[in-house]
DNA sequence: TTAACGTTTGTCCAAACGGTCAAAAATTTC
DNA sequence: GAAATTTTTGACCGTTTGGACAAACGTTAA
């Protein structure tokens, strides 16, 4: 965390063995958490035996970090694009309609990321309270800002950004609730447009 | 499952006990989720030896199950609540504050339960397909009903539902992730507050 | 006082756990 | 193709885990 640690040189296999060690671990540590997960299950899932794995990465707690440091990026992304120049309504829908295909298309990360936070966020609260709050505080800005112009209804910025982290992982966290209760019909591929209009609906206008 | 359980006759260690172990279980569960927590850790928050505890409850299942039972009661009560004869603004209205009471309150709850779902409800999902999704049905006909009368702004009911519980809980099981971007100001215990009050501006008027 | 019952503990076990290691196997480099 | 290097494996180790058990302890009621 210090030193910018020299670039590892890896070979072609180690890249592609600790691209499949990392699809296999989010399969895994985003259900059961990192306690809840065992070297075995991951390595299991990755098809290779527990020391193979572990010639890859040096023990449990490298492959969660390298796993979690990864989403952060894509994970924050989304907010990031909001344009301070663009226009209110269509920069608010966009972040919904990207968040909301994030849930679609990424549930095991954002299950992940839950599964931290919930457990405390033992491992990534100083990005939280660093790079993550400087990020909302800034967008945050924007919106007040939007507001105060009347270009957005008027409310607490904050939670504002709240509500649509909460709306939309809700999907891809609770995502076997959300099915239970819509059942067959409602409940197929179709749910996340369904939620996408509601929640535009919801936050816009 | 199956039988009615002849109701165990307890003596008053035995409820005190249960009760005192079921408090710890909740601390543990909640944070770690059930793989993640050991009979170990249990005992420890509860201050006896693990033998102890085994003479209390038969394994760590039993344990479980028996908090979550529990806790599915309290949990679906301020929907139950929720009464078609009242006002669609004020009956919306209580059930938010209450939501967002029991976040205040009970955030331990809030996470087991999140933590169930999360791994893929596999010890609920029964309920969630059976009870909880006659409730919600029953709630979001009701709720149809006002919107079509004009007593509610039009939208989909059950996503409406979906959003009240993602949002209310939200600030419960995220939030360290809250107090962190809140910062030592607004992060304070008035953000329940706060996020009430916005979240009915949010679903009402 | 003692028999009966409820409670608590120390000890033990087999399985699962995270991780090591030396040696075999496969691959790359010369 | 041989040598050097990388990758894979089986065997192993100390620790933690869920759980069993008998013995000890405490409490009450005859």
């Amino acid at each position: 965390m210090d030193e910018p640690a020299p670039r590892p040189k890896r070979t072609r296999i180690q890249r592609e063995k600790r691209e499949l060690i990392g699809e296999a671990a989010l399969e895994v540590f985003s259900r059961h958490g990192f306690r809840g997960s065992t070297i075995d299950q991951i390595a299991d899932e990755a098809g290779m035996s527990k020391p193979n794995l572990l010639y890859y990465f040096k023990n449990k707690e490298e492959i969660f970090t390298t796993l979690i440091q990864r989403l952060m990026e894509t994970w924050l992304a989304p907010l990031r694009a909001m344009d301070a120049a663009g226009d209110p309504q269509s920069e608010i829908r966009s972040y919904i309609r990207r968040k909301m295909e994030m849930s679609r298309d990424f549930p095991r990360e954002s299950r992940l990321f839950a599964n931290e936070i919930l457990q405390g966020a033992p491992r990534i609260l100083p990005l939280l309270e660093g790079e993550l709050r400087e990020l909302v505080d800034e967008k945050a800005t924007v919106i007040a800002a939007w507001m105060r112009e009347g270009r957005l209804k008027k409310s607490d910025p904050y939670h504002f950004i709240f509500a649509i982290w909460a709306t939309t992982q809700h999907y891809a966290d609770f995502d076997v609730q959300v099915r239970a209760v819509l059942g067959e019909k409602r409940g197929g591929e179709g749910r996340f447009e369904d939620a996408a209009r509601f929640l535009e609906g919801l936050f816009l206008e």
